[in-house]
DNA sequence: GACGCTCTCATTTTT
DNA sequence: TGAGAGCGTC
């Protein structure tokens, strides 16, 4: 490959970046700066100008979705595929090299993984067993608590024991439980993925040596998302030889709230004395005008490492603001602008709604859904979290591993075969006394004629269905086809009315079909792990939410998951005091400063256009409140905002509001009536054809002489003056 | 085992 | 307000 193909195109920074001295490096890359393109671009300099093997890189990524568009543009660059090369997420590279040494580490090599919902589960059973109620802490709280815990690298027998806090005391109590569980049955979750790797890499030197002299490079994406335990491990691997480039943005950390420490960008060079650092500044994504305001906002947080962008594009377009009168009024403002922007040749998919917490995304659901608009919801269940899915999973391993017994536990009774909690509680107070698996306790009960003749039948029934599901050397997709046969998943769905009883039977066809694809990718040497590799993908993986980019639609998500992502139109909703900063943030400096980073995340986003909007009222938990505009809209400059309605001027917003609500509110005075007359100031004439909802949700289908029939929000007639 | 009632609670989330 | 969990009833 012709080195000089390597450097072109970049600016001088990225150049810098890429074509650095091995060594330790520190790339602080803003929004849109071409970070993965630096990080492509290192790699490939690597393997062509420092003659690197392939073998000797390890690439560390938070998502799939990222570890896989790295290696798919560095493979079309060199235009060869790569082996030996390791990239993939923290956890894939753990759980790689724990399976490589499962022995050391006390694992059986085809060990489990536990995701959330099995470890709420096996926190709830140990709860029962021991005649625990949820009054002191819930099971989702202790496993985010014991999650934590781990995260920070601290075993059960590492917390300080001298509490009199019963809501200490019963943490403690489930975390042994919890972690005796796991170590007795090979159960890994997800913490625990990075903790054990650490604790292998940290206490076998042998081991340790080994992946340090062949990791000569280590490259670490999103560095500023790191937690403790992730750091400890990147910290384990390089050395003062190794050569380390790890990219970040300090001002993009957002996931503090889940064990991330910006401190670990921050203060890098206190574990690297020699670390370079290199600013990418220059943004190819926004127009001059969004980027002074995320310029703005950020510059409000302290113990920043500093940074300005840039852009050689010009300002652009204003930032438009728009006060709306009410959360009806906001969803009225944004499918306007959307509908404005595809009637001059605009796509759907140029535009995305971004909102602080997911409960937001309902109302602009509703009013696309009234308007006709394509949409897409991102962050709902992903494939692999769909319960039916999971459901054919559980079957699966459980078929691996009769001691599974979360697997167990969740399918048991699915499709439902007569075992009740009666028959459960005798199996499982068996398993609890005599330290057996809720397979063995089953064989017990089974075979000591525990239970009542019934029970007895289905429980054995259930016994040898997953028996009979055994089967060797068969291809995986056949297998995995034979297993939702013969579990019935399919023909219980068929059979009953479930609610999108049609999906899920397409999601299990769908399952077949990814096993069948899984086993179809794999090495000839994983063949005969096909099951297991399997399954573990499955856990680690959990599939796209995201449909094919052809089709066009408006994208809703949250303004954390827009991370990453850029779009023509950005629309961020509800930029108000209380939602955006959240309140439960407002009030401590650092997580203040970590909303802030949000916003900044969130106007990043923007290329061309971008919108903020918030109420002057709004319902929320069921009450009317009258929030003040967020903070951060105040922290932009003036110059660069355009309000559509309202502004930081209170009595315009007053006379805007009383003229804009007025004609419809006197039109419709005493009620809305079918066949009435009404003129709208925008639409003109036209005769009110349907009238759906009540009270601000009222809203009215009107037939206009020139435009056609529209819908629209009566919300905005009832104006109340304050 | 399905249904309906009451109660509780309310960010952000990848692996 | 409204979603989800838990509980009691048929």
């Amino acid at each position: 490959m012709d080195v000089s193909e390597l450097l072109n195109g970049l600016n001088d920074a990225q150049r810098q970046a890429v074509s650095s001295p091995l060594g330790h490096l520190r790339v602080i890359a803003g929004a849109g700066s071409g970070k993965t393109r630096v990080l492509v671009h290192r790699i490939a300099w690597l393997l062509a100008v420092e003659n690197s093997s392939p073998y000797s890189i390890l690439a560390v990524t938070f998502t799939n979705k990222a570890a896989g568009e790295m290696r798919s543009r560095l493979e079309e660059m060199l235009g060869y595929a790569l082996s030996g090369f390791w990239v993939g997420t923290f956890h894939s590279i753990c759980h790689r090299m724990l399976r490589a040494h499962h022995e050391r580490v006390n694992l059986i090599r085809d060990f489990q993984i536990l995701d959330r919902d099995d470890q709420v589960r096996l926190i709830k059973r140990i709860m029962k067993a021991h005649d625990l109620n949820e009054d002191f802490i819930k099971a989702r709280q202790a496993v985010n608590i014991i999650s934590g815990y781990k995260e920070q690298g601290k075993r059960w027998a590492d917390l300080d024991h001298q509490t009199f806090n019963p809501v200490e005391k019963q943490i403690l109590f489930l975390y042994e439980k919890y972690e005796t569980h796991c170590r007795e049955n090979s159960l890994v979750d997800f913490t625990e993925l990075l903790l054990r790797t650490v604790e292998l890499l940290r206490d076998d030197e042998l081991i340790r040596k080994h992946y340090q002299s062949r990791f000569r490079h280590i490259l670490v994406d999103e560095f500023q998302d790191t937690n403790d335990i992730q750091y400890a491990f990147i910290r384990l691997l390089s050395t003062a030889e190794t050569d380390l480039l790890v990219v970040g943005d300090d001002d993009q950390s957002i996931y503090g709230f889940r064990g991330a420490r910006i401190e670990h960008i921050l203060d890098l060079e206190k574990s690297y004395p020699q670390l370079k650092s290199i600013k990418l500044e220059q943004n190819y994504r926004s127009s001059g005008n969004i980027l002074n305001a995320a310029n703005a906002v950020i510059a409000q947080n302290q113990e920043r490492l500093g940074k300005d962008l840039w852009t050689e594009a010009g300002e652009g377009e204003l930032i438009e603001v728009y006060q709306s009168i009410n959360e009806y009024d906001e969803t009225y403002y944004v499918t306007e602008r959307i509908k404005s922007h595809v009637e001059s040749g605009g796509l759907y998919n140029d535009v995305a709604i971004l909102y602080r917490s997911n409960a937001q995304s309902r109302l602009f659901e509703e009013a696309l859904l009234a308007e006709s608009m394509p949409y897409r919801i991102y962050g709902g269940l992903r494939f692999f979290d769909r319960a039916e899915v999971k459901d054919a999973i559980a079957y699966l391993r459980l078929t691996e591993n009769h001691h599974d017994d979360v697997a167990f536990d969740r399918i048991v009774n699915v499709p439902t075969r007569g075992i009740g909690t009666r028959t459960l509680d005798v199996v499982r107070e068996v398993a609890t006394s005599q330290q057996l698996s809720l397979w063995q306790a089953s064989e017990y009960v089974l075979a000591n004629q525990l239970l009542p003749n019934r029970a007895s039948q289905a429980l054995g029934g259930f016994i040898t269905l997953i028996n009979s599901l055994f089967a060797e050397k068969i291809p995986l997709g056949e297998y995995m086809k034979i297993v939702l046969d013969g579990s019935g998943l399919i023909n219980y769905l068929k059979s009953k009315k479930v609610e999108k009883r049609e999906d899920k039977i397409e999601n299990l066809e769908e399952l077949v079909n990814a096993a069948t694809q899984f086993a179809l990718r794999l090495d000839e040497e994983d063949k005969p792990d096909a099951v297991s590799l399997f399954l573990a993908q499955a856990a680690l993986d959990a599939g796209e939410t995201q449909a094919s980019e052809f089709s066009d639609y408006v994208q809703l998500m949250t303004l954390h998951s827009a991370k990453g992502l850029e779009f023509p139109q950005v629309f961020i909703v509800g930029l108000e005091e209380g939602l955006f900063p959240h309140s439960e943030s407002a009030s401590i400096a650092e997580q203040l400063a970590e909303e802030r980073r949000l916003a900044y995340v969130g106007i990043t986003r923007a290329e061309k256009k971008l919108h903020l909007s918030y109420s002057e009222k709004r319902r929320l938990y069921g009450e009317t409140t009258y929030p003040r505009p967020s903070r951060f809209i105040e922290e932009i400059p003036h110059t660069v905002l355009h309000y559509a309605r309202g502004g930081p001027d209170h009595l315009r917003r007053q006379q805007i509001s009383k003229g804009r609500g007025q004609s419809l509110r006197e039109q419709t005075e005493g009620g809305v009536k079918l066949g009435q007359n009404i003129i709208h100031p925008k639409y003109g004439e036209g005769t009110i054809t349907a009238v759906e909802g009540e009270g601000e949700r009222q809203r009215i289908q009107v037939n206009f002489v020139e435009h056609g029939s529209k819908w629209l929000i009566l919300a905005f007639a009832k104006i109340e003056m304050k």
